[in-house]
DNA sequence: ATTGGTGTATTGTATATATAATACACCAAT
DNA sequence: ATTGGTGTATTATATATACAATACACCAAT
C-alpha cells in the first residue's frame, strides 16, 4: 500500500457526478501541497475498493486530470503529480473557497439568518471538527 | 405579475440537478417565513422564463414538493404553501447549515488552511455580500 | 360563456453518469 | 522471462436529467 487517500471522499447521492468531485478534490489537495510534485495518486483498483466505486470511474477522473495536465501517466507505475504544479499561495487556496462560500450565504439568506449569528455557527462547527 | 422569485437561483452547471436545486431553495424560503403558508410560489411559465429553464423542469420541482406535503396545486391558480407547513427556529434553520458547513471545513483540510484564517475570510465574504 | 391563467401529460430526443465484465498493453521488479 | 502491478479500451446496460413541442384539463375573472 503505497497512499492512503485519507482525505478523499465521494457523496454518490449528492447529484455532483463521482468523477468530478474527485477532481476537484485531487486539485486543493495539490494547490496546498498535500499532494507534492512527484507523488504518486492511489492506484485505480485501490482507490475504486475504497470509496466503492467503478473502476472505470476512477479512471474517468484521472484521465481528465491528465488531460489537464496536472498528472501524468507513469506506465506501469501509476499517476504522478506533475513537476511543475504549483502550490497556490495562502490567498489562492482562501480564493477557491469562495464559490462554496457564496452559495453558504445564499443559503443563510434565503433561511433569513443573521450574518453574526452564521459566523458564530460556522466558528462552532469548525472548531468542532478540526483538531 | 404576482410574486418575484429574486432569492431563487440556479446554476446549471454545477452537477446538482436543476429541480433540486430548486427543491432546496424553496424549502429554506418556507422554513424561514420568506414564502408563508397561503402564498403562492412563482408560475411554472414565469419562473421557467425568469431562469431560461424548461417548464417541465420546474413542475417537476412542484411535483415533488407536492409529494412532500408542502405545497398543495390550486387548481387555475397555482402551487400554494401548505397551510401548517411550519417556520422554523433560528437553530433549526442553522442546523440546515450543517451539510454545507461540513463540505466547506472539508474542503478547507485539503487546502491545508488554518481554522481561523477560514473563519476570518469567511466573515469578511458574508460582510461584503449581505446588505 | 369566453379569455387567460394555472399545472400536467405525452412523446421524442439527446446527453451524462455509473456500473459490469473482460481483455489488453505496458512496465517494474524479481 | 515471468509475475504482478499500472491505466485503459470495449461493449453493453440502466438510470437520470433536460429539453422541445403540443395538447389538455381545470378554474378565476370578466
Amino acid at each position: 500500500m503505497r497512499h492512503s487517500a485519507l482525505l478523499l471522499q465521494v457523496v454518490p447521492s449528492s447529484g455532483e457526478p463521482i468523477y468530478r468531485q474527485l477532481i476537484e478534490q485531487i486539485k486543493r489537495m495539490i494547490s496546498s501541497g498535500k499532494l507534492k510534485s512527484e507523488d504518486y495518486l492511489p492506484s485505480v483498483r485501490q482507490l475504486a475498493a475504497e470509496l466503492d466505486v467503478n473502476p472505470m470511474t476512477i479512471s474517468k477522473a484521472y484521465s481528465l486530470l491528465e488531460a489537464q495536465n496536472i498528472v501524468t501517466r507513469v506506465r506501469g507505475k501509476g499517476m504522478k503529480v506533475m513537476e511543475y504544479s504549483h502550490e497556490a499561495t495562502t490567498e489562492e487556496r482562501l480564493e477557491q473557497l469562495i464559490p462554496i462560500m457564496e452559495t453558504l450565504i445564499h443559503q443563510s439568506q434565503q433561511l433569513d439568518l443573521e450574518k453574526e449569528q452564521v459566523v458564530e455557527w460556522f466558528n462552532y462547527q469548525i472548531e468542532k471538527e478540526v483538531q
